[in-house]
DNA sequence: TGTCGCGTGCGT
DNA sequence: ACGCACGCGACA
């Protein structure tokens, strides 16, 4: 402990905005621990790593707390994966054992508002996925998938029924393309055969809920990072823990209330993907 | 596979 | 000094 504090102290003693020297996108650790050792994500289980007060004096007309990184480990029921869009939710209210829902109301508070704070001045926060993995000591895989900018924030009523805040991120364009689970869809192309694929990481990323498999393909990761940390419900990504509602009796959608967490009806209607499935894995 | 409980640095 | 928090390993 003492040598952590120490190596701590000699790599990045003060959190900053930004990125980190040495740690490009695309970086993998292989837990929680390593972020906070070098000084990439202070917490080992916190999702929003912040600047508190202290650092006031060195960011003058900033609003403060600051969020600086946060963690999607596809744990929070109301967060929503788009690759280059993110809604995370924030931290509060959340069951940490056992089923890991939302119990209580968030407030706007800590990393909330620290998250907040980024919206008025454009301040970059930089975004760690959680994947699982079996080639890691700890299971999982946390890759550095570059700086996003809080866009907007908004309290919602969850899919638990409790409040909570929602922030939407958007990814800093010119940086390199998303190194993690840069997944290639192949909808729309049948192959001869599944070995045709290269860097095959899902056969079908729905787990056969949709009448066609949808499969994917990562070429960029080595070795390839199958989709894990969320799952897929009528071609949208949630996370694990959502459930889907029970069909609702003569509803007559067709499709167009499309989110499973309010309509189990919902069906893929053709190519009128309601959120981008580029990205798989979370 | 899911659940449980200990775990510890950071902000207040 | 206290409480929070998107881990992690253990056990069944």
């Amino acid at each position: 402990m003492y040598k952590m504090l120490e190596t701590r102290s000699v790599l990045n003693p003060k959190k900053r905005v930004g990125d980190i020297p040495g740690i490009k996108v695309g970086h993998q650790f292989y837990s929680r621990a390593e972020m906070v050792v070098v000084g990439f994500h202070s917490h080992w289980l916190n999702g929003i790593d912040y600047m508190g007060m202290a650092y006031k004096a060195d960011y003058k007309d900033y609003q403060f707390p600051l969020a600086v990184a946060i963690v999607l480990s596809g744990m929070y029921e109301d967060d929503l994966d788009n690759a280059d869009e993110i809604v995370y939710t924030g931290q509060g209210g959340h069951n940490l054992t056992g089923d890991k829902r939302q119990i209580k109301d968030q407030k706007l508070e800590r990393g909330n508002l620290a998250l907040k704070h980024c919206i008025d001045r454009d301040v970059p926060v930089r975004v760690i996925r959680g994947h699982e993995c079996a080639n890691s000591y700890t299971g999982k895989i946390y890759t550095y998938d570059g700086l996003y900018k809080v866009v907007k924030y908004w309290a919602d009523k969850g899919i638990s029924g409790f409040t909570v805040y929602k922030y939407r991120l958007r990814r800093v364009p010119g940086q390199p393309m998303l190194t993690t689970n840069q997944v290639q869809f192949v909808y729309g192309r049948v192959p001869q055969s599944v070995s045709e694929l290269r860097g095959m990481v899902c056969e079908d990323i729905t787990g056969g809920q949709e009448n066609y498999p949808i499969p994917a393909t990562n070429l960029v990761d080595e070795p390839p990072v199958p989709p894990s940390g969320y799952k897929y419900i009528n071609s949208i990504q949630v996370a694990k823990n959502v459930k889907l509602p029970k069909a609702v009796a003569g509803c007559n959608c067709k499709g167009s209330c499309i989110d499973p967490r309010t309509c189990a009806c919902a069906k893929l209607n053709g190519s009128d993907f309601p959120y981008v499935e580029r990205d798989g894995g979370r």
